[in-house]
DNA sequence: TATGCGATATTCT
DNA sequence: GAATATCGCATAG
C-alpha cells in the first residue's frame, strides 16, 4: 500500500464520533490503516496513520497527568477532538482526544503514508524523500500544515482537518514502548502497522 | 544502521 | 530556570 498503487483520488469517508473508540488504548489501535485529512485552498492532502500512541488517563507520561491547563485544555474535551501543542522549539504535535468529556486522554499520531497532496506534502517539508515526508510526530504535523490553529478543533465535524474511514487493506499490527519519553517507559502503548517503511523508529520497532 | 549533538520556544515550576 | 511525546546533520562502524 504505497503512494502511486492507487491510493490517492479515491473517495474517503469521514468518520462519524459514534465510530471512535472512548477508550485511549482501543482509539490508537483502532486509528491505525484509518486516514488524516487535511482540505486546503491549494488541494487535499491525506495519509493513512500506520503509527500511534497511546496517552491514557493516569499516565504518568501524559500532558494531562497533572490536571487541565491552559496549555492541554482541550485533552479534556471528550473523544475525537485535536490536541496539538508545540515542543522543542520546532515541533508541533498532533492528538486524538479520547475518554469521555472532564477526563484527559489522546493518542498521538506518530506517522502517516503520504496518499493524496504529495506535491504538498514536500513542500511543506522542504524535501522530495518521501519516506521522510510523515515520518515522525513532527514531521507528520509539518507535512500536514497542522500547528496551534487546529488545537481543540472538533475531528468529526465539519471541517477542513478530519480523520477518514480506511483505505485498503491493513496490515498486522505491532506493539512496543512508546518513543522519546522518560516516564512509564515499559508500557507498550505504542502500536503500528507491521514491516511498513513508513513508520518510524529504529527497525526492531517497526517490525 | 546506530549513536550523538545542538537548535529552538513554549509551558510549567 | 528546567524540561521537553523532535529533527537534521555529523560521524563512526
Amino acid at each position: 500500500m504505497h503512494p502511486g498503487s492507487g491510493m490517492e483520488g479515491r473517495r474517503i469517508r469521514r468518520l462519524r464520533r459514534a465510530e471512535l473508540p472512548l477508550d485511549t488504548v482501543e482509539l490508537a489501535r483502532y486509528l491505525i490503516g484509518k486516514t488524516l485529512v487535511h482540505d486546503l485552498p491549494k488541494g487535499r492532502i491525506s495519509g493513512r496513520i500506520v503509527e500511534a500512541e497511546a496517552y491514557p488517563p493516569g499516565d504518568s507520561a501524559g500532558h494531562a497527568f497533572r490536571g487541565e491547563t491552559p496549555g492541554n485544555r482541550s485533552l479534556f474535551f471528550g473523544h475525537g477532538y485535536a490536541y496539538v501543542y508545540f515542543t522543542y522549539g520546532s515541533s508541533f504535535m498532533m492528538n486524538v482526544t479520547s475518554e469521555r468529556a472532564g477526563i484527559g486522554a489522546g493518542v498521538l499520531l506518530r506517522a502517516v503514508e503520504p496518499m493524496d497532496g504529495i506535491i504538498l506534502m514536500e513542500h511543506h517539508r522542504g524535501t522530495t524523500k518521501l519516506l521522510d515526508l510523515a515520518r515522525g510526530p513532527g514531521r507528520l504535523a509539518a507535512a500536514m500544515q497542522i500547528d496551534k490553529r487546529f488545537d481543540g478543533i472538533d475531528l468529526c465535524n465539519k471541517g477542513p482537518l478530519w480523520l477518514g474511514a480506511a483505505v485498503g487493506t491493513r496490515g498486522p499490527i505491532g506493539r512496543s514502548v512508546r518513543i522519546g519519553i522518560t516516564r512509564e517507559v515499559d508500557r507498550l502503548l505504542r502500536v503500528y502497522e507491521r514491516e511498513n517503511p513508513f513508520v518510524s523508529g529504529p527497525r526492531r520497532l517497526r517490525a
